[in-house]
DNA sequence: TATAGAAGTCAACATTCATTGACTTTTTGG
DNA sequence: CCAAAAAGTCAATGAATGTTGACTTCTATA
């Protein structure tokens, strides 16, 4: 029917970037719609409040489907997409968006939840193995940490390196996690 | 002089709480008064107003001389403070507090410099030798990581574990950050 | 006890925020 | 061409924020 698909379109763009890089809270209305060039009633209009935008973009967001391939080994999509700068570049905003709300007393639930349901759980299952559940929180664990080392808190031994040494880094870290081994024999002493 | 010290350590208690718990922006003055009982208005005639109060947080939340400590291993420090379910809770919530407050507009650039300068700094001194830099850097990873997969995310497989095996998932991957040796030669192939 | 200064209280301020309703412009359909 | 619906504009509202200044109460000292 009408033409409004633009705006919406143009909307959802301003808020995944606003979002994304300053967290929901520190985010207004205002100057999403100043960026889209947009009236800032329609976001209420559209999308029904802040709330309904900011699931709009969440949605989009976690849209990784090669991760959970069973042709393909998660270690090496993983590495693959962080040492291509380019989309080493999104997935770290991705990663940035997750830690900035995960905490954020109004979207943290909504946030954690689709996370889980749309990429960790599929991904425990192409894990697979014995302790899945333990070596997936590991694997996510270096994921985010990493991310954030090298974009937030931006060491400079990660952050200030080339890419290939840091995709070195990141398999080392991969591996380890998923060659987690908690078994009674205490394989390896502590 | 005055016995407004104590209104002035009420007044720091509840906004270190308040802080860790939510954000800076997302913590209301009205708010850190209201749980220490003191009027709103002490906070801005005390510490000039809410980033004075912020900062006055700040400088207690880096506080771990044992980690730089010669005579101890950093690993085992670290074990140990998350391996003992009440320091482990009080480590997860300063990691909570870098993690939520990093990329604040406002705070962020305070909270990444003041990090680096009373911890990671010396930090990677006492680790030191060959790329000492790029070592640390996926130690922090580590332990970011792993700190939000507990306390944030939440996941099965590092929150509902037992503390032991928390410390063993821990232990491996730390050992594995301060084991990476990035020589030419790439020992651990891929 | 009287008094100066600290400590604490209260109300108001200017801003910013999300949201709403009435209004105007544009596009669509007969 | 014209009515009806969609799309967009504008102003206002109520709530919440940090901050300020005037006021009152307490406390220590002479």
């Amino acid at each position: 029917m009408g033409n409004s698909d633009i705006t919406r379109a143009k909307l959802i763009a301003a808020a995944t970037q606003a979002f994304w890089e300053q967290g929901y809270s520190n985010t207004s209305l205002r100057r999403i719609a100043q960026v889209a060039s947009v009236d800032v009633a329609l976001i209420s209009r559209y999308f029904g409040g802040k709330l309904g935008l900011f699931k709009a973009t969440l949605t989009t967001a976690f849209d990784w489907p090669e991760l959970i391939s069973p042709d393909k080994d998660p270690v090496e999509v993983v590495i693959e997409k962080y040492a291509n700068p380019e989309s080493d570049a999104h997935q770290t905003s991705v990663i940035r968006m997750i830690v900035m709300n995960a905490n954020d007393p109004q979207v943290g639930e909504l946030v954690r939840q689709t996370l889980r349901h749309t990429v960790l759980d599929p991904l425990e299952a192409r894990i697979g193995g014995p302790q899945a559940s333990n070596r997936l929180a590991m694997f996510v664990a270096v994921l985010l940490g990493a991310s954030m080392v090298r974009q937030s808190l931006q060491l400079p031994g990660m952050a200030a390196v080339e890419p290939d040494v840091y995709a070195r880094q990141l398999r080392h870290l991969v591996e380890a996690a998923l060659h987690f081994d908690e078994g009674p024999g205490g394989r390896e002493q502590g």
